[in-house]
DNA sequence: CTGTTAGCGCCTTCAA
DNA sequence: TTGAAGGCGCTAACAG
């Protein structure tokens, strides 16, 4: 279509043979100065740009990775995303993007649709709601893969994430520091590791501090923001805990809207924790306390590891990298 | 790597030639059924998947279209996004994404980069940074290219964008219908029509309605959150307005601090309306009123034009699809 | 230093 | 209904 000039034209042009011009294109050694010179200025002057097709066939690189991921309409994922391009550029590398929507078949449609050669390699962060262990089991020995945040923890494959169990047991105590007595938990991506992880760090600062744990103060997630929004009414009449932790962002607005319902102040006659990237909200509202993710990083750190992979470079280094999270508290609030 | 299954292996274990495969697979009239079936059966059987860049130096399509935008960090892009993907996945095409980050330079060495046959079309939302008309005015004769929510109106190509003007127009309406008489502007987007838009539209409704438009209450956005957060306090302090209309939704976050700390309460003692798609802001300030531009369905309208144009349908169309936003109005403020 | 040649995997005439 | 052959644009042996 824009093309119509190749290395062949360029040839014809020059009056020398296709491989001179592909070598002088690569700068490769056997060629004269002064031949790279002319060949470099004529594909300069026609907007020469090899076809890629061609490149791909031949050498079997694709200079393109894959991410996939359950959502880029997500502070989380958008920002890793961010940090994952950043790296794929400066390797010369595009970035194509999926979306599972928390679909596991579509998951898998996707990542089988890489598996003739499309990409180079593969970072994902797994959907949540089914458990595909054997699928990836099978699929890391076929691609270049790099999982990030959410992983398999069983699997003998490369992974980024992050400390969901340790941020979540300080956050925890931090709360107990404050005073509260009745800590209760939002609970979500139970079918994943992170999920599990950030409810251990819960139970066990807990247990650490000589509270104890209970199971009604634990509320799981629904699809059906309304059904959150009930469930944490109900939690607040019943229970009447002192704060809530929040594992997961999707529940901060209907634990704001059910606080405004019932008229509780926050932080005062209710405090609020959650996971959280979505930086403006923080902002928004300071009586909010959170734990932002490094999420850019480790779309970074999952990008480079992946790009060593491909350049076969320390791939013996440890295979799991663990980056900190951040808790952030209100100074507002002084707590 | 993965595959080392091909046609001509799937030639060989069935004792036929590689062109007769080639025709079973794509269900050429020329093979008989039975062949076909054998051929198929193995396919799937050896899970055979044509490979992507032999296809397509072949045909010249590769089934890929690429996206630019600023960020996608954003809401408003990654739901756009999220309405190109669904479209996309639709026509079995992949999706590359490109982030520009606002930096025009980039943005060209991006779309130079998918100008020798990478991609089958484009979709871009321009920078703000630079006007870039030229560039544009050439690129569209390369490649099939559709622009969508920031484009340049000038140019004779394929445009999605939302009723910015209008819509910026109805909202200061309901300023004044809530009685404001001092209204202030947070501009954005200067460089693009659609900032430019949304000031006339303020700048129309005023005159509609006997306000004198006054030029100290329009402030320019700067990349700077704190200077933006100061000068917010100087125009309250110097010219006291009692609506501040932000016309994109960075400023809402230095808006709302600015209130803070000048102890205004909102909507009291001044009102504030922006464009934001940010979702869960609006829950959380039952204050701010919004225009919600309609993200999702300007990436799936944006898709669906570029695969018209793939398909050589309806290029005949009206190249300028405009869609509605919306305007929030807080209930609970009644206004 | 430069050129010739043989494919990469697929599709498409054209011939059988 | 099937097969043989050529070529998409590029690269990598191998010769000269």
């Amino acid at each position: 279509m824009a093309g119509e000039v190749n290395i062949k034209r360029l040839a014809q042009e020059l009056n020398i043979s296709i491989a001179t011009v592909s070598k002088a294109l690569n700068d490769s050694y056997e060629i004269s100065l002064k031949t790279k010179n002319r060949v470099l200025s004529l594909a300069k002057e026609l907007n020469y740009t090899p076809n890629p097709a061609a490149s791909n066939l031949r050498s079997n690189k694709t200079k393109t990775i894959a991410v996939i991921v359950p959502n880029v309409a997500n502070n989380f994922f958008s920002l890793a995303i961010k940090g994952i391009e950043e790296i794929a550029r400066k390797y010369g590398h595009h970035v194509l993007i999926y979306q599972t929507h928390e679909d596991a078949e579509m998951e898998k449609s996707f990542t089988n649709s890489l598996l003739n050669g499309r990409v180079d390699g593969i970072l994902t962060s797994v959907s949540s709601n089914e458990y595909n262990s054997d699928y990836y089991r099978d699929l890391v020995k076929k691609v270049p893969l790099v999982f990030f945040d959410r992983v398999y923890e069983s699997l003998d494959a490369f992974k980024i994430t992050t400390d969901d169990y340790q941020i979540s047991f300080t956050a925890t105590e931090h709360f107990i520091d404050c005073g509260c007595k009745s800590i209760a938990f939002l609970y979500g991506l139970g079918k994943l590791p992170a999920g599990r992880a950030r409810l251990s760090g819960y139970q066990d600062a807990l247990e650490a501090h000589g509270i104890e744990f209970r199971d009604e103060l634990v509320l799981d997630y629904s699809e059906d923001e309304e059904v959150n929004f009930s469930n944490i009414k109900t939690l607040f009449k019943e229970y009447k805990p002192d704060a809530l932790f929040s594992s997961i962002e999707e529940f901060i607005i209907p634990a704001y809207m059910a606080c405004a319902e019932l008229k509780f102040r926050i932080p005062e006659d209710v405090k609020i924790l959650s996971f959280s990237n979505m930086s403006s909200a923080k902002l928004l509202n300071p009586s909010l306390t959170t734990i932002t993710q490094p999420a850019f990083e480790i779309g970074n750190e999952a990008a480079k590891c992946l790009f060593k992979i491909l350049n076969k470079r320390g791939v013996d280094d440890d295979k799991d990298i663990v980056l900190k999270s951040v808790l952030i508290k209100r100074a507002s609030t002084g707590c």
